[in-house]
DNA sequence: TTTTAAATTGCAATCGATTGCAGAAAAAAT
DNA sequence: ATTTTTTCTGCAATCGATTGCAATTTAAAA
């Protein structure tokens, strides 16, 4: 069985005192040169590995950065991941991440581990069916950085890092209106949760400013799961007379919905015009391809963890509820091309 | 500023001993029920949370098991982290995820910093262009156990759970075979990875045990991406005679070729059969729905983390070499379907 | 009532790294 | 040669929970 050294083992073999390891070892000013040559050396040659626990303990920090997503299974989300990456290994901090899977109780769990975790600070994007935050307070209380993503509670405490929903819900109706729809259907859920909802007031804004009025009986508001879009999907099929364009607010809705439809017979996008959202790899697999929102995870990632970073080495004050909004950008594909060609 | 509570301040309060509130707080059969109680009920009231890092100094144990994975937008990976904590949540195990990218070096810096953060164990499919074990040595002198899944190196120390590869792609094959195909291609990546070259096996005795002869052109070895998956298909089209059939090592690869096949207006499956591998969701998105192999992520992890945990609690030998093999099974859907008519 | 056994609780050391402060040694200034 | 600085190192307490062993109290047995 391998002993762990420690640096009293290294203290000891080089008549030296722990602290005087302890410090070089964190490369610390007042260590002579070549004292912290001989140790780091020793270190290496004896497998020294430091020990975390000890560290934390005394120093009250954990140097960890909690991650809280719904699901880990998209694009955005990974994407997201990716540039939280980036940035807390620049800075030296490592990641716990919890996912939960659309939970809210899960959520709440995964809330309550990362607290007793003891993590410095906190990236979060709320689940589906998120009713509270009372779940975050603990960290609010005690001053623990939060930095929500992606899907934000408006009025709450903490930093929030999105896009602009509502300008890209704007954009996407406007695009399928320039395309001739005038009846255009939008899947979406949970009014609640803030992207939905402003996507929602994007579509409806850009209707009236089309002077294309409202009609309730095209608004579908779903759990999003596969079922429930294949039924909306089925829904739409039926309405007579039929809408000439959809506006989903995820990739896969839209996927699922295209594929409903030409089992049907109904031709996209001369038919109906298809927008979904995320950029997602599906949206180049399904036939055809599919206009959809760019949404730059690696971009959003990268903010949030910056600004968490920022926060913790800063010290600053950590209650300030600043917003901030990245670009989002139409992507247009062949799935709502109903008057131009598609550029190859 | 909140100030944490600590056993101390709940000795305090109840005029008993830090040890007894430790104990009180683990149910130590050894403490009077009553005073459990009143210790149980004060550290709610305080709101204590227990220092994981004292506790974790104290016993020498992090009660935390590391995942190591390649990736984390495929269907499979996150059915396997759903069957990992299902498992590892009941036990009482955190967990630690890191994915490597398919990066190597990722990898190996990952292995470190899950050694260094002093998981109990861990459970790890390996990148892409892993090249040695090396990394896991620490784990392996230190009596940490290992469980690998999926990507798995065939003679090495830990446990080993996987399905059987070469089954899987026999069968694949055979099913083309039975379909009428005489000229099938394979595409596959690095032989080096334990999957694809059972896969690719399979194959081959497929072939041979229908006296198709092996046709080394028809063979496609690329590293998988979007890219060189198109550029294959490209080369797939442009060949004389056509293949027939085509068995891809992962249902991304088999979408891009149906696609790229499309445009180019071969037929699927009436000119070109393909089966893909793991049952993503872009399997029932791409036209025509895709035959694939059902690699089943949760009996992966559920069995990867069951095993682990045991080996934890039992602190058995831990070295023990055990491979664990899951069933998968073929399922058919359009894509491969050049005689029957689709069951809908 | 005394003795023995069982049930509770506390003492104190331990895990390993960190850090304020003091002290020693070396270098620089007078 | 002495004083003043500067550089470097060590002492010892601290972070909070755990646990072997001893001590105390209470219950049961004799």
């Amino acid at each position: 069985m391998h002993k762990d050294i420690t640096i009293y083992d290294l203290a000891r073999e080089l008549n030296l005192s722990a602290a005087t390891i302890s410090r070089a070892l964190k490369d610390h000013p007042a260590i002579n040169k070549n004292t912290k040559k001989r140790i780091v050396e020793k270190a290496e040659e004896l497998g020294y590995r430091s020990n975390n626990f000890a560290s934390n303990l005394r120093r009250q920090k954990s140097h960890t950065i909690g991650v809280m997503v719904h699901e880990l299974n998209s694009n955005f989300i990974t994407s997201v991941l990716a540039g939280i990456e980036k940035v807390t290994t620049a800075a030296n901090y490592d990641l716990i991440i919890g996912h939960s899977s659309e939970l809210f109780t899960k959520e709440v769990a995964n809330a309550h581990n990362l607290f007793h975790k003891r993590v410095d600070g906190l990236i979060a994007a709320l689940a589906f069916d998120t009713e509270n935050l009372d779940h975050f307070e603990p960290f609010f209380e005690r001053h623990i950085p939060v930095v929500f993503f992606d899907r934000v509670e408006e009025g709450s405490k903490g930093t929030k890092v999105t896009i602009d929903n509502y300008k890209a819900g704007y954009e996407a109706t406007q695009h399928l209106i320039e395309q001739g729809c005038k009846r255009i259907v939008h899947i979406t859920s949970n009014l609640k949760r803030n992207v939905y909802a402003q996507r929602y007031n994007g579509y409806v804004s850009a209707l009236k400013d089309n002077n294309i009025p409202f009609d309730e009986s095209l608004l579908f508001i779903n759990d999003l799961k596969k079922e429930s879009c294949i039924a909306s999907a089925n829904q739409i099929a039926a309405m007579h007379p039929l809408p000439d364009g959809i506006f989903t607010t995820n990739d896969l809705t839209a996927a699922l919905c295209i594929q409903v439809l030409k089992e049907k017979g109904i031709k996209i996008p001369e038919d109906i015009a298809v927008v979904g959202f995320n950029n997602d790899t599906i949206s180049i697999i399904i036939e055809p391809k599919l206009t959809t929102v760019n949404y730059p995870g690696i971009d959003i990632g990268e903010v949030a963890a910056t600004y968490l970073v920022k926060q913790l080495k800063g010290g600053s004050g950590t209650n300030n509820t600043n917003s901030i909004v990245l670009k989002s950008e139409l992507i247009i594909r062949e799935s709502s091309l109903k008057k131009d060609k598609v550029q190859k």
